[in-house]
DNA sequence: CATGAATGAGTCTTCATTCAT
DNA sequence: GATGAATGAAGACTCATTCAT
């Protein structure tokens, strides 16, 4: 519907225009040239609005996260790392003001819920790719997928705070790349206990 | 003064109590058994309050890693991680539910730049830090440490999130120490290429 | 009309269910299985239909009264009172969440105008027929008239609130027969004074 | 408190000049000279203020017919039914504007209880009076002082609404005496079997 | 200095009413 | 005629902030 994608929109251009806080259901209709009432015919309230974009944004990303995920069954510690970092950023990258602004939405009651439910999401998938390495085996999946997703949220927002060149992004990206492969490979190293020659 | 100290956990106390947007002055000043008109007299407005609030916390967080990049000048990679992610957890989750409490804060305007000043001062002295490794040496000690710094935020919050138990905790714990070493090893090889005689 | 009829059944249950101020235009469309456009193409407002409603009540009770004061006509001051009452109560008491419901919009600005048209056309009634009553005469028929009517507003009233046994609620009504025709006979009395020759 | 006083009665103004629906929270302030605020610093809400001048009419009302039943105990049935009439009446007519405001909020969800609590307090206080009558005798206490009251109910109404005259009103206050007393005759009459010296 | 009653701008939300389809 | 999305005025209520005591 026309005017339920215009609310949206206009939701995410005031969150990162004027903040959590100044925004209001009032400047939202206003912005996305619809009255109070419009936005009331589909959104029972101003939490709700907040939580459906939020909603939107987190399934965007989990979604990309749970792809790339499939897509490396079965591959190496290093091509799995690699495309996991990409999606990830990619899609928290892709509409970064959307992903700025949402941060404050988060923090709100019922935000946490969402953003568990996400990260939840996104642990499973990581977990049934990291069970499917064919270099590697871990004993403590849950542990391991954890951290995976955890430790790209920090890089990632902070990729988001300076928008800095793209450049520094690539160099960033790949660190992460690294960070995360090393990761692996170190925890693995102490499972794989007769890794033949090695 | 006993009133500001009052105030100050008032602000704790009901930021995590009521989340932020309950978080009004009257309640505060209620909490801290002192008036409004008493609060005002400290703090010229709300916002100056939480940016306080939020202040202290990150000082105090920002201070701990300072103050464990100094004694681990000249060590090995590995017990620079170990300290660093000891240090940075330690302060962070010595008052979990000021931490968690204050992540809402720092999403609102001004709290951002707090944040960003924090992180900076705790980047630079792990970049000092790194730089004096014994075993390593980092051609972009920038990237190094923003990276460092940053892989700590999620996992962290991960940890603030499930007031799990102290065991996993601790797993958590020894696998972020594992993450940051073998991120460090890993970055720190890449330019060691052919080290031999150092 | 189907329609119109469907909307002020929908009225009422709205008005039982739900109370004056939840008894929205929309609700009653709703209920009543027709759009509000529809609904105003039968009511120019709200204010009309709920009057209409009330007015429909209103009438239903007053026609029940008047027609028990044309049948009273010539007959003794007992019966009069008795059949008033019945005739009274059994109106009102027909639909008892109705009437409970109304009373709320009676007083509304424009309800108010509806009940003192109703009682007038009540208490002339009642006027006509005690003026041919075998065993009493009256010489001031207005208030004799006025007050038969408003002694069985209250005691009707309190039928309504409690839903109290069939039992409690025949006694009530046999004590109001009471009251009137002690009543009607008190003041008769001061009448005629000479039975005898009359 | 002067600002609750003045907010008290500017809700009975307010409601007597505009009606239930147009008694807005920011008129009653108004029309009180305070601010809106002021207002919710003495009532959580709309209705609890509402409820509150409800509460201290019907009170006031309540009082009047307790105090006169006391007075009337061991009287014989015309005095009670003459003091009691005059009692309610008085208490009712004293501030007609405030009396007639009211019934609109006795409708509304709450009103309808305290309405209730009033009734039966002063129900049980005609009750106990009965009890002590020199001159008759009661066996259905209840249902005697439940009419009684409610036989009063509509009679006030009445003279509420047509701000009659005087006159007018003094003769529907006589007229509401006879009734009670005749009604009050009439049921003890069917009790008193044989009351010898009578 | 402390107090806390008073302020009133600004929120969210509802709902009678309209009108293009 | 029927529909129901859109409108926006208006209401209840909150809360940062001030200032007389």
């Amino acid at each position: 519907m026309a005017t339920v994608d215009a609310i949206h929109m206009a939701t995410i251009q005031v969150l990162a225009a004027e903040g959590l806080a100044l925004c209001t259901t009032t400047r939202v209709a206003e912005r996305a040239g619809v009255s109070v009432g419009s936005l009331y015919q589909y959104y029972p309230n101003r939490r709700s609005l907040l939580a459906a974009v939020l909603g939107r944004h987190l399934d965007h990303v989990a979604v990309a996260v749970e792809q790339a995920c499939i897509t490396q069954r079965r591959k190496p510690i290093a091509d799995m790392a690699h495309e996991l970092v990409h999606a990830f950023l990619g899609a928290k990258l892709e509409h970064p003001s959307a992903s700025k602004a949402l941060y404050a939405v988060a923090e709100e009651h019922g935000g946490t819920i969402l953003v568990a439910h996400a990260k939840e999401r996104m642990q499973k998938a990581v977990a049934s790719m990291l069970d499917t390495a064919t270099d590697a085996r871990f004993d403590d999946l849950n542990t391991a997928s954890l951290l995976t997703m955890s430790a790209m949220i920090g890089p990632a927002q902070a990729l988001l705070e300076d928008d800095a060149s793209a450049k520094f992004a690539d160099v960033l990206r790949a660190h992460l790349c690294t960070l995360i492969q090393a990761y692996l490979r170190a925890i693995s190293l102490l499972v794989r206990t007769g890794k033949s020659t090695e």
